[in-house]
DNA sequence: AGCACGCCGACT
DNA sequence: GTCGGCGTGCTC
């Protein structure tokens, strides 16, 4: 039996199985989805078994042996494996980058190189050693060195080099004489979290006779060993030392004694520990909810895969179906996921979860320290939870038999991952779903075009995507009928004829006014994106821009710096301008804190809560926050997107969203769809509860038709047109689109490859005619260069799935020695979300 | 990705 | 004549 083994060594070389003995003693251990050490080359590295068989089809006689086994139970499953393929093949990244995205950031492999004493010198003299004939006497120092190295087993080289600074070179020659040997170790960058516990060795009953052995002067150790009789349980050490203020030398003496043991115990470090979640019952559902429920319910019991889009309206209860979906897939003995976007993963969803749930639910969020969310991970691996809910990664979950994927707000593009491998987690989702025979449920106020498309009878015969035919749910109504927000569209340009100059219109103001006086809460949205504080020079125009990147620098009140979002450059705030020395130099736009600004001068007394990334970096910031507000601690949340998502206050009665257009204006083909979703979002956080709700979007074009949609809850008239719009385009979801971005430091060299690039594609595909593909470009990024290297890019559009991705993949591989010897580099995104 | 092997300039 | 530059190619 051989192990076909994914090395990690993310290149277009290694990416594929190289087969290894699997030495007798870890036969039992070594399955598909095992993490394994393996010598690769003069090397040892990390990788994981894809494969078990018989026929290497390289010489048995050269392949060497796995050296070692990483864990207990192999982190991956076999349905992961196969995925990770998949995913290699859809998205075009190496199988080792997909496979390492499965696992939690706690396991990726950590290399060190330590040394050791060599076996021959171990049980020598080290004054008087043999090395090939020869006698070689160790100085003094390097007798110590050995000494310490061989006291330790092995140490870290940069370790070794800290503690003897100055011997570098003895170390050196010890190497290179054979004293010391180098061995390459794989460590995990985070092991479980252990604590010392206490167990007692008896019954009560022997406790107390032990008690009445010890001596009279031994009163602490007595009352320990009472303590224990009295609660006969392991205890954490630290906890006994502070219940009994003892030192830990009492326990150390008793243990001794062997009247009890000291073990490290594996814990989990569980950031909800010390909350108390109140047990929820399932709630009535309405007639549109059950009927919604029952058809999934169905299907669940069904056992097929099978994909749902679920359109309700904000408030009309989507999260109470969900939770009585999970209900019915638990019954059956099976797992559910649940994904929601990174900014909607509340305490309150949370909170919902847990509540119906209890400690069934493992949570995973980016906002988790590495080692807590190894440990959420380990519970799911360890068959402790049956339901995770988690940001995108969570698809990757090690369960075993799923029966449900939920994906709330399904439209959303946090869902799309940015960096290799740039996978989308509501497409991962259905492929993992139907490797399970699990039915999925894609859940949103506003679904995304390329989800509507999938239900539209035209898709069923006609399916570019070769995505299954996807069942629409709708549900219309809101729980217990309550309305849906009124929605007022102002005209800015017609506030400002009026000679309004301020951010806020006439009407929002006056409803600012009357709800402060009220005590009901508002909730205002500032887009940050193109609207964020830039600084310029109103003499000469000149505006502070990043010196690395194509993008100008955004102002930070907080640290009065100027700081580029792209590269991190930052920079002082200057007092002159740089390029004409005027004074006239001020930072422009409306940043929230401006907002913030001019509520505390417009409405005296005003309590603003701002979220944006300034306020909410910290751990736990967030949540904070949301607290405050939700007790009634201030009057208005201002923020940007995430004030817009999922948050569900019974006191907020007015959204007001400033600048409604900043999103519509930005050169990307999703810009309305963008608008419709985030207007219709944001107006969703009003009167959900008793009190009726109203919403002012403030915008300069209140004629374009994602507004007027919004403004009148009016899904499938936006739907309509913006389809109309897209066909029309060849956009999504009626085409598919490959991004090519390119990128190197020099201009002619990168246009050279960017035309080298476009003319192999265009080749390529009029090979594959009569499929149609179009090559677009190719043409400067939008920004045109990010730390010092100027961007390219052409893009590929195409309409049926005939392994478009091996053609790309191809061309790019035509510019292969440009990216080894000139350091090009080349980014492909398959179904770009943002098109920067 | 590393790391070794291998073929041409400035040093003892 | 040797040390070392990094170009080329391989890793079961």
């Amino acid at each position: 039996m051989y192990a076909k083994v994914i090395v990690d060594v993310p290149s277009k070389h290694t990416n594929r199985g190289f087969d290894y003995l699997i030495p007798e003693t870890m036969r039992e251990w070594v399955a598909i989805g095992s993490r394994v050490g393996v010598p690769f080359g003069p090397r040892k590295l990390q990788g994981f078994v894809v494969e078990l068989h018989d026929r290497p089809d390289f010489d048995p006689a050269k392949l060497k042996p796995i050296s070692e086994v990483m864990d207990l139970y192999p982190p991956l499953t076999p349905d992961l494996v196969e995925l990770a393929q998949w995913v290699s093949k859809t998205y075009l990244c190496h199988e080792i980058t997909a496979l390492q995205a499965m696992i939690p950031g706690a396991l990726k492999a950590k290399y060190e190189r330590h040394v050791k004493v060599s076996d021959i010198h171990t049980n020598g003299d080290y004054g008087n050693l043999l090395l090939q004939g020869q006698r070689t006497m160790l100085l003094p120092i390097q007798e110590e060195i050995a000494a310490f190295i061989r006291d330790k087993g092995s140490v870290e080289i940069g370790a070794l080099l800290e503690k003897y600074t100055d011997q570098g070179g003895l170390i050196k020659q010890m190497i290179t004489q054979g004293q010391l040997v180098e061995v390459q170790m794989i460590k995990d960058r985070m092991s479980a979290k252990k604590v010392l516990t206490v167990f007692p060795s008896g019954q009560p009953e022997q406790l107390r006779q032990w008690a009445e052995l010890l001596a009279a002067r031994s009163m602490k150790q007595k009352e320990v060993l009472l303590y224990l009789a009295e609660q006969p349980y392991p205890i954490k050490l630290t906890d006994l030392l502070n219940e009994l203020g003892i030192s830990a030398s009492t326990v150390k003496s008793l243990a001794d004694k062997d009247y009890l043991t000291i073990k490290e115990v594996e814990v989990f470090r569980d950031p909800y520990a010390e909350r108390n979640f109140p047990r929820t019952k399932p709630l009535t559902l309405t007639p549109e909810q059950s009927q919604v429920f029952n058809r999934i319910s169905e299907a669940v019991h069904e056992r097929n895969h099978q994909v749902f889009l679920l359109h309700g309206v904000t408030g009309s209860g989507k999260t109470e179906v969900y939770l009585q979906s999970i209900q019915t897939c638990l019954d059956q003995d099976r797992e559910a996921i649940v994904l929601v976007p990174e900014i909607s993963l509340t305490p309150q969803m949370v909170e919902r979860f847990k509540g119906r749930f209890g400690n069934q639910v493992a949570v995973l969020h980016s906002r988790l320290s590495q080692g807590e969310r190894y440990d959420e991970w380990r519970k799911i691996m360890l068959k402790q939870v049956s339901v995770v809910i988690g940001a995108r990664s969570a698809i990757f979950a090690p369960f075993t038999k799923i029966g449900l994927v939920i994906i709330d707000e399904e439209h959303e593009s946090s869902y799309k991952q940015e960096e290799s491998p740039k996978y989308h987690a509501r497409d991962v989702s259905i492929a993992r779903a139907k490797q399970h025979g699990a039915v999925v449920i894609l859940g949103s106020a506003t679904p995304s075009l390329e989800s509507m498309y999938g239900t539209l009878p035209e898709a069923a015969q006609d399916t570019p995507n070769g995505r299954a035919p996807i069942e629409l749910l709708t549900m219309k109504e809101r729980v217990e009928g309550r309305p849906l927000p009124k929605v007022h569209i102002v005209d800015m340009r017609e506030e400002l004829s009026k000679g309004n100059r301020s951010m806020f219109s006439r009407g929002l103001h006056k409803a600012i006014e009357d709800r402060l006086e009220k005590k009901e809460q508002i909730v205002l949205l500032l887009n940050r994106r193109g609207y964020a504080t830039f600084v310029m020079c109103r003499s000469c125009g000149f505006v502070a821009g990043c010196p690395h990147c194509d993008i100008s620098l955004t102002y930070h009140q907080s640290a009065r710096t100027l700081r580029c979002h792209y590269c991190g450059y930052t920079e002082r705030e200057a007092t002159t301008c740089p390029s004409c020395g005027s004074e006239h130099i001020r930072h422009f736009g409306t940043g929230t804190q401006r907002v913030e600004e001019e509520l505390g001068k417009l409405f005296p007394g005003i309590r603003v809560i701002r979220m944006d990334v300034d306020t909410t970096t910290e751990k736990g910031s967030h949540e904070k926050w949301l607290t405050l507000f939700r007790n009634q601690q201030a009057d208005v949340l201002l923020g940007t997107q995430m004030v817009a998502k999922g948050l569900d206050f019974p006191q907020v009665t007015l959204v007001g969203a400033l600048a409604a257009d900043t999103v519509l204006n930005l050169p990307d083909f999703r810009a309305a769809e963008r608008t419709f979703q985030l207007m219709t979002q944001v107006g969703g956080r009003a009167g959900r509860h008793e009190l009726p709700g109203e919403v002012f979007i403030q915008t300069y074009t209140p004629e374009h038709y994602s507004i007027i949609s919004a403004s009148n809850h009016d899904y499938k008239s936006f739907m309509e047109k913006e389809m109309t719009f897209r066909k029309f385009h060849d956009y999504p979801p009626f085409h598919r689109l490959i991004l090519i971005t390119l990128s190197h430091e020099q201009i002619p060299l990168l246009m050279r490859s960017a035309e080298t690039l476009a003319a192999k594609l265009k080749e390529l595909a009029k090979s594959m005619a009569p499929t149609p593909i179009d090559i677009l470009g190719p043409v400067a990024s939008p920004i045109s260069r990010i730390k010092d290297r100027y961007r390219f890019q052409c893009m590929v559009k195409y309409r049926e799935e005939v392994s478009i991705a091996g053609l790309v993949q191809q061309a790019a591989a035509t510019l292969g020695d440009v990216v080894k010897q000139h350091k090009l580099t080349i980014s492909i995104d398959v179904d770009p979300q943002v098109l920067m």
